[in-house]
DNA sequence: AACTAGTGGAGAAATTCTCTCCACTTCTGC
DNA sequence: GCAGAAGTGGAGAGAATTTCTCCACTAGTT
């Protein structure tokens, strides 16, 4: 890790940067999110600018090097599943819909971008950890909440909800797209959601849109048995 | 795609090849499907060699292209996709569980190592597709034996079963092997199929082993602190 | 024991990635 | 709307990684 980038510049308010530049940082913030979602944390930089829409110039003037950027996809990425959390509890009728809430709108806030700092690529310092932290703590007290109204099951714990978000949030293979329009990852949460309710309790959510059936892997591969596949 | 490697030689049962020389190809194969499933399909190859414990002469020997090794690997996990199901119909105690012996079957299997092939990274020719085909079949016949049973909700469709089993089969960030010593996905797998029973069936699995607290990450957060971390 | 298929690894060539430099563009304050 | 500062993009040298061949050596097979 090296100086620290200019992150503290923005975020400690001193609105010093030029609007335009306090723009491209956030968008190759948010690039870098999705590129290490899908390619891990080594994805090379150049793809990230280009993606962010922005010279590699600009991006190694705001990220010296790789941890910095990494360390600011973190650090954003606890700072969203926070938000979606406190939201969450306001707005959920009780604290298993809470709990539905937050986590629909985390696989939404991409947080498997979380991953880098839980494989072990960014160092865990001050900052870093209290994010980390205050992160936990709303989701714990969500889940607490939602256990003991009887509304979840008593046998899950944190990790459960955790990295099922986070696995939710990887991308599946690209025929997934060829296949429907909607997000799978939804309509899963949400069954998994279902298994996540107290016993006896058996009604089911309604699942959102892509019911993708054994026919409809047929016509993909129909599809690219004729035309080219430049649609992949 | 190339000359199409000597898998026939094997696979059309001519044992012409040296007993080393098959396990070889065999151990070459499932390291390929490890490293594609941690790294994706443009790993290195020789990176999969070393883990095969074998030189990267005898990779490129037996398969002349990536390509190559990428098909192989794609149709070892169909055909490995085609013993769980069948396996599963066989031992099964009724639909349902067949259903569920399946999916932690194709876990272990490592069935998301299909993945390239649904990335469009394989040709779909006649014996890649037949297949894809016969292993869709027999999964798709097992949740539709669950379903007229009542005992899978009618509102599940093929994808929800393998797209599941393929996000669960890629491995979550490293730090999970320092929480916890068993396996995640297979816990979370159970409570997904808590989520697939029809309404108002409300008993529950019994949860396997890893129970993952927002504490044990405190705790690991402290051991990275204190020591080094070599053991990532 | 002799013959041949099979093996590993060094290293040249090709590819990919990193990171700097500088001429040019865009914001901001006045 | 102007001047000056802040910000920008992209070419390209250098570094690092990856591919893939060649050949002296080893180990199954008969």
């Amino acid at each position: 890790m090296s100086e620290r980038s200019d992150a503290g510049r923005k975020e400690s308010g001193e609105g010093r940067m030029r609007a335009d530049a306090q723009r491209n940082r956030q968008l190759i913030i948010e690039a870098a999110r999705d590129i290490f979602i899908e390619s891990g944390a080594d994805a090379p930089l150049d793809e990230i600018a280009r993606r962010a829409g922005v010279g590699i110039a600009t991006l190694y003037r705001r990220f010296p090097d790789r941890d910095d950027l990494i360390r600011a996809v973190v650090l954003n990425t606890f700072s969203a599943m926070v938000d979606a959390a406190q939201d969450a509890e306001a707005n959920g009728t009780d604290a298993y819909h809470a709990l539905r809430l937050f986590m629909h709108r985390a696989l939404d806030a991409k947080i498997g971008a979380t991953m880098p700092a839980l494989a072990g690529r960014v160092v865990f310092d001050d900052e870093v950890d209290g994010a980390r932290l205050a992160a936990g703590t709303v989701v714990q007290r969500i889940l607490d909440t939602a256990q003991e109204q009887g509304l979840v099951r008593k046998d899950i714990a944190f990790g459960d909800i955790t990295f099922m978000v986070i696995r939710l949030t990887r991308p599946l293979p690209a025929i997934a797209k060829l296949l429907v329009d909607g997000d799978l990852a939804h309509r899963h949460l949400d069954i998994y959601l279902d298994g996540l309710r107290a016993e006896g309790d058996g009604e089911r959510a309604e699942l959102p849109a892509p019911v993708v059936t054994l026919a409809d892997f047929d016509k993909v591969r129909k599809r690219l048995a004729s035309g080219r596949a430049d649609d992949l």
